[in-house]
DNA sequence: AATGAATGAGACTTCATTCAT
DNA sequence: AATGAATGAAGTCTCATTCAT
């Protein structure tokens, strides 16, 4: 009983620490999370970040580990769509590219880090590598479902799928940089993005 | 005589510190670089670095500026290609790619930076920026004579611009993000890249 | 009880902080001061100053307050003298001038200072200030009680504050910039003041 | 012929340099100068002072000894008053009081330095320093000859000089440190204290 | 006569981290 | 469990001065 309350006690502040420093980057960046303004910010001395993490290190990788999966919940619950795949993976960008926005600099964070330990969840590029990512699992048999239906031109699966989410990162990176495009341009760049590789991913005849 | 000598001296040591910083920074990161570093690097006194230059950020904005006209650069020399727009769009790009991943550090700084004064002259997905971006304004003209000449759809051209530029652009941060993609792979990805793209904005029976 | 405790402590690093940065401004002036001198007197590191003070700036502002006051302090308690306004008027000056010599370096620094923040509250010179500074205004009053009972030669109140200030106020200034003068003569040289000023200012039969 | 050519040209740019950190002084103060500012308004290089001068230190005495003289020679042209010796000190201290307002930053650098080089010209306050200060000689010599005429109440000299001296200091300072103190204003103080002063030491029926 | 190069000393400050309590 | 105290390393920058040329 009591070394339940302990660890939920326990729990509690980890979440806490989390919690600030989540605020912080999302502020001021990764750069910007330093030990001080996270005790700062919950009244407790630096000391105590030792108590709960091993260094500061530890608080990025976890905040950081947490980003990429919320990234990818928000493509998780896509519906599949038998017959027309290019709607499922336009939906599935669709709510990713929507999630990232809503967090950018939480985004930019996990996205643009080379740290390996970080990498090691976000590589995208290599050969061979829808084996080992989730997402370009996913987004792979959905292409490779429309190819097989004659919908999409038949082409290298996984380079495509690259090739889908390098354009799509590319915007959604270059609209955080410029913070104040109007809603409005934002949806028709989004729109046209579609357009233009859904045109260049599918078979003449189904357009 | 001697004059000259002493500035082609007074250059070179110039040259000296850049270079230092250049490799530091491609080593480290521009956060990495610091004025102990260039000048433990370079065996001189810290105090010598602002013989040369006003501060830190003098080094580092001449370097940047250095490196995005560089990378600029690249595409100035593009041959113009009547028949086939799409051609001379590839080859500008082909180019962009190759440069901007000769100077990763650089490119990242000027690409991914917020600050007002670069987003001046970076920007890119405002509607109505081809007309002050050089940059958006070749793409347009070599669009819009691809659309003239029936080889591409009719389209949103300055649309179809900043969507070609930031899937491009996305390719290009995600292989400085991850550093280790083999030679191989890159050029596959980048091959793919304009298959996609130009199936996708050009007419079903020009290709 | 430990809470106490350990407040006392910190208030104890504190007092050595200011004690060692008050010995080194009496020694060396306020420009002398540097956070390693401090240190080095106390042992400590310097990022230690960090703990208790912001910054430098708010060490040589706790300590400048403290010298005004302290000085502002003398005058605070001085006895009307009813019949003869000018015995209370030599009493205050007299305590004034001996806080002024007692901490010089903090008497200067507040004095000499032409930061609008610290004029704000030093002023003494404009028309009708009498009304905003507590000081010139005890020193108006006094004034008018003796011309009100005859003994002062009427004249303008508030100038004649004025004149009283600023002549003391130039021989404290002088006193300290001649640091070496014997305690005999600093008396001479303030008795004489006094006899001058307050025979410049009462009625001829009073003397 | 050459050497004399020399030696003039040697004088000019010695002079130049003393231009050049009289004009800094006025501006920033004496703790504002520095080689560089002083070898930048010249342009030339910060080793040319050390050709001239020793050090900066020997600038800054040169610059207090001639300010110092400029200030004395303010009121060296005085005429003598044989019958009303208070006209005379009267003009006097008017002089040196707006030679001293027309350089503010210049005479508190002279006045407010207590470096024992600048002191030893500036002091006093001491007993007998008449015998060894021109100022206080003449200014004692004006008194004198009041008390013997019998327009002045007989009083210790010396000790009289320095405290119509200090007291002119005073309102001298304080107008400098409260900068925007009216024309106006400026005029009714520094009557007005004439008026206290003369009135404190002339004899009863003389005024 | 003049200078460019170079430095050493020192200024303030921030930060992650450790440790005794 | 929590913290206050303390530090060492590092960061940028300014300044007077020296020296070879």
């Amino acid at each position: 009983m009591s070394k339940e309350r302990q660890l939920r006690k326990q729990e509690e502040v980890r979440n806490t620490i989390l919690d600030a420093a989540r605020d912080i980057i999302a502020k001021d960046g990764i750069r910007g999370l330093s030990i001080r303004k996270i005790t700062n910010a919950i009244d407790y001395s630096p000391a105590i970040i030792y108590h709960y993490f091993k260094d500061k290190n530890e608080i990025v990788e976890t905040l950081v580990r947490e980003g990429y999966e919320r990234i990818l919940a928000s493509i998780g619950s896509v519906k599949r769509n038998e017959n027309e795949p290019e709607k499922e993976i336009r939906e599935a960008f669709t709510r990713y590219i929507a999630a990232a926005l809503e967090s950018p600099e939480y985004y930019r964070a996990v996205m643009l880090n080379d740290d390996p330990a970080v990498l090691k969840r976000t590589r995208l590029l290599e050969k061979g590598i829808s084996e080992r990512s989730q997402t370009l699992q996913m987004l792979c048999s959905s292409i490779q479902r429309g190819v097989n239906q004659g919908r999409f031109t038949p082409c290298d699966i996984e380079l495509t799928a690259q090739i889908l989410w390098t354009s799509t990162f590319g915007l959604i990176i270059k609209l955080m940089v410029e913070k104040d495009i109007s809603r409005d341009q934002v949806n028709r760049l989004i729109d046209h993005q579609f357009t233009v590789l859904f045109n260049g991913i599918m078979s003449r005849n189904e357009v």
